[in-house]
DNA sequence: ATAGATGTCCCCCGCACGGGGGATTGGTGG
DNA sequence: CCACCAATCCCCCGTGCGGGGGACATCTAT
């Protein structure tokens, strides 16, 4: 693979910046977008097709872990790796767990962070030196969780579940609205979000997913 | 019954307004509300109550048909009539599959339409005559197609039961028609049929239908 | 006190979709 | 031979939908 193609994940836009600026220094990668949260991280690689993800962790909303479950989960080719400032335990277990092919500080070099984009994209697997001991300590003493621990669903609110719930049932926004007795503008932005934090494409997609997930139970 | 509660549907003014009057000669019959459309025809049968809804198939937005299919799903009490111009085939079994207890065209006589609000509002079944005929020149070639029978699913053409395959994926049409080798115009002519044959309002009930009938199995 | 989450509502824009036609080619059966 | 169906393709047209924004009020947690 001679050109790899990254999607940056930062809600710091000056990160970001910075890491576009440090990432073209290599001429074989090349930042294809830049998404500012875990939920548009989502859209951009269904739309983009990165090898890498670069992905933050702490991120407003939906957060770099979360995020990362869901791509992995739907496009399993993807790479996702993720960045941090701090080793916390969390972040690195989360991370692991929701399946993301690597793990670094942003406190690393330039070149290593550039190499460790290419060792991902070639399907290794890489963690930063300091976060390796406490990888292999806890592996030794737990099995591994499952994959779809949280819900994805948890991240919905009341009022989105709800119209997810009508979504299912194949409403037009139209309908929901008389439904819930708000203005059909109401209805559109809350269906926004739904696909956006189940990532999904449109309204069709959330009936799948409805079925698929037993949200929508098939009469007999 | 004595007094029997009426809801209008038609997006015409004027033939709602023609249709009230004609049947206020009648004072058993009391017309409680009017629907411009099939998404308020719905919301006015939740709220009024009625016994038989008089409706046109022909509507901007949500038609007859697929109103009618929502309506008897959520409320199987109501008794829905359909009214139309011309009796074609399309709107005749879409209309009966969908749940409809009569269909009558709208140039029939004031006193017989009055008849026919009364003998649905009992519970029976009601054809105009003409209509009548075209119902069993079917029943003879075929089985009355029903709502949870297989049997309209043999209405299709082998094409089309391909197409509701991948209709029941989610797949747009672009990408129906890259699975098929086939130009998008054609899946859409492909799509139209089998809504109409289907009695189906969108792909999206399409979606639906394939998970309640089987042709779709959640997995897990 | 300030930030965040939530719910409500608005705008513009472009595209996919479904309804309304119609045309052509190849079979198949009466 | 002719009628009919199935499958393929075309046109126009209106609208529903999703993405991109933004605005505002309320409430909660820091």
């Amino acid at each position: 693979m001679s050109q790899v193609r990254v999607l940056l994940v930062d809600d710091d836009h000056l990160m970001r910046a910075g890491l576009a600026g440090l990432l073209t220094i290599d001429p074989s990668l090349e930042v294809v977008a830049q998404a500012a949260t875990g939920a548009e991280a989502i859209v951009l690689t269904r739309r983009y097709r990165p090898d890498v993800v670069l992905m933050d962790v702490q991120m407003p909303g939906l957060d770099g872990i979360a995020a990362t479950q869901q791509l992995v989960a739907e496009i399993p080719e993807v790479r996702v790796l993720i960045l941090t400032t701090f080793e916390l335990d969390d972040y690195v277990f989360g991370a692991l767990r929701a399946g993301a092919s690597g793990f670094v500080l942003k406190r690393t070099r330039p070149e290593d962070l550039i190499a460790a984009v290419h060792t991902v994209a070639d399907g290794e697997a890489l963690l930063s030196p300091s976060v390796t001991r406490r990888v292999i300590d806890r592996m030794a003493q737990q099995p591994m969780p499952r994959l779809s621990g949280t819900s994805v669903l948890e991240t919905l609110t009341p009022r989105e579940r709800e119209v997810l719930g009508y979504l299912a049932q194949g409403l037009s926004n139209r309908e929901i609205a008389d439904a819930l007795v708000v203005e059909e503008s109401t209805v559109r932005t809350h269906v926004k979000h739904v696909l956006n934090k189940l990532g999904l494409r449109d309204r069709i997609q959330a009936v799948i997913f409805s079925y698929e997930n037993g949200i929508n139970e098939p009469r007999q």
